[in-house]
DNA sequence: CGGCTGATTGAATCGCCTCAAAGAGCGTGG
DNA sequence: CCACGCTCTTTGAGGCGATTCAATCAGCCG
């Protein structure tokens, strides 16, 4: 049938990559993919090594990183619920990808991915869709850190955090007080923004200070006033 | 015929979009392909405007901008020779497009381009892989941007500039001194690297006053140690 | 020769990093 | 239950690098 049952219990069923196939495609991914359950901290791939699988984020949240030749990790982006994880056209992934929270996954064989890619054109225009969406990603990161400040970094970094916890509660704005776990640490943080764990922490501090944010546990924050949070990413440089 | 008189005189023939064709979509996209030039200066498309048209880098340079609500205009990247411009899929173009050198391209129309886009599974897919590099691209950008020193960026970039200056003249490797144009201003390497104008030229100076390079003209440069400014760009943080 | 744009150079400031120490949360084992 | 070790976080003091502001210089065109 058109939704057989993995798909049908599928939380990202339309927003994923899927949502843009046909019926036939769609049973044939069906029959390859299946469910795969990451732990806080467990890698999907090495930088460099075979890419064996791609996969479709059903829940949870995964860092690119870029490891560099003295062994220092680089945060290159993020992976969100409904995400496509793999390197299509590659067999060796570039980066490492690494759960920051427990993860689900919707995981595909290399092999039987690469041969639906090669005959549906629905699937290759999806991705094609996916990873322009992923170069705009790239491109507002680096908008954000070529001339932005760290009050800026992490303000806009809270609304955007604050925006899916906002999604996945059904809320559609951000009007009241919004209260949601802090996925990363104040470490991971400081590598997306390209600053230090410090600068983070002061950062944090003084948006509490400030009566912006509370901070009622290690890893929970609640916005207070999202407005002044939005005025902090404009603050030009 | 497979190589019509437009394409017959293409350099760029095999590095773009064009090299994974059939011959059969190629000659399509040879029918309403047509040559144009910019000036140094002119801009190919406005941010935000209907992106009526796509084309191939046949030579020059491009600069990718994004304009801040304030004005203030941030370089996200460059296009080169070979390169492809167009926003497959969006009816607006997200960014602001300029030559800064006198370019070539090859224009297409985007009604022809995206009538042969629905049918060719070959186009669709050069066009993924060219996206997917392009987001390598961006990536490497962000991680240059995040934790790297000025004197880093420069020393980067201008190896970046010679490579390409250094394969259009046909060598294969920088062992001697290669003397090619800066085709970008202070103020646009500035852009570019997330830096101030003055930054980059004092930087400038000081691999000048280290006989790293010479600066025989404004707007000319020789590398006359590129392994000094490999070791540089290695330099961590 | 002016006037303009782009480049250079200098001095002072500021933001973020570095180094360092102390505190908080949490599981483990006695 | 508390002591202990571990990781993550917070907070402080100091330094450095890039920006900012400002002035001068070079090249180019009318």
């Amino acid at each position: 049938m058109v939704t057989p049952e993995l798909c049908g219990a599928c939380p990202v069923k339309q927003q994923s990559l899927c949502g843009g196939l046909c019926s036939s495609d769609l049973s044939t991914l069906n029959r390859s993919g299946r469910r795969h359950r990451l732990r806080r901290g467990d890698t999907f791939c090495w930088a460099g090594d075979d890419s064996g699988a791609c996969a479709n984020v059903l829940d949870g949240m995964l860092k690119v990183v870029a490891v560099t030749p003295e062994g220092a990790e680089r945060t290159v982006g993020l992976h969100h619920p409904a995400d496509f994880i793999g390197n299509p056209y590659r067999d060796t992934s570039e980066y490492t990808i690494t759960a920051v929270t427990d993860v689900e996954l919707c995981l595909f064989p290399r092999s039987s991915f690469d041969r639906l890619l090669a005959e549906s054109h629905d699937l290759e225009r999806e991705l094609l869709r996916r990873t322009l969406a992923s170069l705009g990603d790239a491109r507002s990161r680096i908008l954000t850190l070529m001339h932005t400040s760290a009050e800026a970094k992490v303000a806009g970094f809270l609304l955007e955090l604050a925006g899916r916890a906002g999604n996945r509660a059904a809320r559609g704005s951000l009007d009241g007080p919004l209260t949601f776990d802090l996925p990363l640490t104040r470490g991971e943080m400081a590598e997306v923004l390209g600053l230090t764990i410090e600068t983070v922490s002061r950062q944090l501090g003084q948006f509490k200070a400030a009566g912006i944010v509370s901070l009622p546990a290690l890893r929970t924050i609640t916005i207070r006033d999202a407005d002044a949070l939005r005025r902090l990413t404009l603050a030009l440089n």
